[in-house]
DNA sequence: GACCGTATAGAAAGCGCTTGCTGCGTTGCT
DNA sequence: AGCAACGCAGCAAGCGCTTTCTATACGGTC
């Protein structure tokens, strides 16, 4: 039924051996004897068994991307970028990769349970992208897996990530302590002296260090946080609208709201649009990550720009061998800051 | 190094075949000869070997799903619900199946490329959402490789994307014709008579199928298209912000804009608006797919909603055998026109 | 008490491919 | 001319698992 490897060595008249080394091309074979076996391949339309020959060699092409929620762009725009770097089709290296992204949904079970899949397949690679849960026991889970992916020649690169502690894995982090510092600073220095923030999910590490910075800008300006000042939520729209409208119940007085991404800044600004505030000359807001709808907000976004696809592409080079990880294999990718409309100097 | 079948076998006192059993739960096993073999999995840590299996059952448990551009939500979102319904972890069916996503970016070949590929890993299932390229040779191409993963036994499903002839792939299809007629009806009924049309690349169905939906509104309602008034360019916001000022050159006498989807949308709302018109007084932008920033956009998009989370469970339902494929295999989906802030009666 | 059906475990034959090793024919060198 | 060296192809032994078929041990039945 199925064309074998066999089939084709006896259409081709040559050991099976020979058909299998034309087609992985690392062991000299005679210029025409390739051509017979590449013609008697082609005629039998031929499709290489995946699982026997990764049996066989104990090694496979599948590279895994694994992602928090692959509906937002965020991740969207990293396992694009890697998935082009990782070659699959298409790609410059010759050695064709299937690149696999798997999306987590930020769960911890799901983001294992993926990791025990593609260790099950002696995955060529992985790359985890975006922050990592705060959750002692599960990051130990993790680590304990990657060390064992690791063992097993897998290829592991953390992007967008905080390092892996006792783990050899490369990781290329975003300095969301920062990025968040620089953008709390931005708004100080504009005159607000009191900033709402809306946080991520709690358990974060993306969440946390975002926070954190914005808090070290609050302290070294001497400006003293109101606990009410902080919401936490989901990374979405949604959540940053609800976080607003509560933000306001609590506070109505604020200046400013600082949201922990792009989306979340969007559903704020939708609230105080609604709440009949202007921006930025009643309230000024500002995201997180400059995803490319948050240039035609209106007005437009101000942010921290992580380069999100650059980051991407070398964690994919990395992953595949192409590029050297960085000294110490931990890179800290910084932010950039991106001032526009929606943030002003606030109303006296 | 790595654990084996048999040194859980040895481990537990048993034959190498019952702990196969024990594992894949499809043959009568003693409890306590379960509980045995379970317990020495566990103590070793054992993982099984994903293509010894594959090969020795002629079988896999990944899932391929195609989608054309990883970073575009539009196929976030479909990719997002058909992952969530083929299980992986945390599906509700036992088996546990690795779905992962292929981004084609648009490319034929890398189409055919990961075709291939997913074919060498006999994978259980294939799922190819949104529009196909209309090129005869590589439409052919695609269809005789459908065919082809049909009788290895895997299981083909198109989401949001017509039906492949000469194949017996299970297709919803979306209505994106009936849902442009819509949209364009919708502004002509505010009394628009010079509409402008930002349409995606030239050689996808997706584009066709609306374009022909705008151009049928129009006929109906007896007006003469102006051949200035069509711009072709990508599905996104960039190409949305220079179709539009080429619009404006070549008439501005405009007074509506649809656009292609959401992104080009968002463009044409930026060209406008950096052009000195208001949206909707002097010009009316309309979208399609009915993204989440949709609503966020100022003033908010009208736009066509299309199901991209239901349609894509139903077609991870369809491919998981969970679900009936619809009668002939072929299913419409219909997009729901979104009547928001940025249509209005033209300026007279 | 011999016989049989049932329940459970094992033996062994592959699944389709890779690769170390062997073998042969040819070229290069002295 | 003789021998080493080399280039290229084949043999065969697995890779780790599934599954058919067979064997064993019961318990029950007449």
């Amino acid at each position: 039924m199925t064309v074998t490897l066999a089939d084709v060595a006896a259409r081709a008249q040559v050991s099976p051996a020979t058909v299998s080394r034309v087609l992985n091309g690392n062991y000299p074979v005679a210029a025409t004897t390739r051509e017979r076996v590449l013609r008697a391949v082609d005629e039998l339309d031929y499709v290489l068994n995946g699982p026997a020959s990764a049996l066989a060699a104990a090694t496979s092409d599948l590279v895994g991307i694994l992602v928090n929620d692959i509906a937002d762009p965020f991740f969207g725009i990293m396992a694009s970028a890697i998935q082009a770097e990782i070659g699959g089709p298409g790609g410059r290296a010759g050695g064709e990769r299937l690149a696999v992204t798997c999306n987590t949904g930020g769960s911890p079970e799901r983001e294992l349970t993926y990791l025990t899949l593609l260790q099950r397949q002696r995955a060529a690679a992985v790359i985890l992208t975006g922050g990592a849960m705060e959750n002692a026991p599960h990051a130990a889970a993790v680590a304990a897996k990657l060390r064992k992916l690791a063992d097993a020649g897998t290829r592991v690169v953390l992007c967008g990530r905080p390092p892996a502690p006792d783990t050899d894995a490369v990781a290329l982090t975003f300095d969301n302590r920062g990025g968040g510092k620089q953008l709390t600073e931005h708004l100080i220095g504009l005159g607000h002296r009191r900033l709402g923030y809306i946080a991520g999910p709690e358990e974060r590490t993306t969440t946390r260090h975002r926070l954190e910075g914005h808090r070290a800008a609050l302290a070294e300006a001497g400006i003293e946080e109101d606990p009410r000042w902080t919401v936490h939520g989901r990374y979405d729209r949604r959540a940053g609208y609800e976080a607003t409208l509560e933000l306001l119940r609590r506070d109505p007085t604020l200046t400013a709201v600082v949201a922990a991404n792009d989306s979340v800044a969007l559903g704020a600004c939708a609230a105080l649009r609604e709440s009949g505030l202007r921006i930025p000359a009643d309230v000024s807001v500002a995201g997180f990550d400059d995803l490319p709808f948050s240039i035609d907000a209106v007005p437009s976004l101000t942010t921290v720009r992580l380069p999100l696809a650059e980051a991407g592409a070398r964690a994919g080079r990395i992953a595949m061998g192409r590029e050297e990880p960085p000294p110490g294999g931990i890179a800290t990718v910084r932010g950039e800051l991106m001032v526009r409309g929606s943030s002003g100097v606030p109303r006296t």
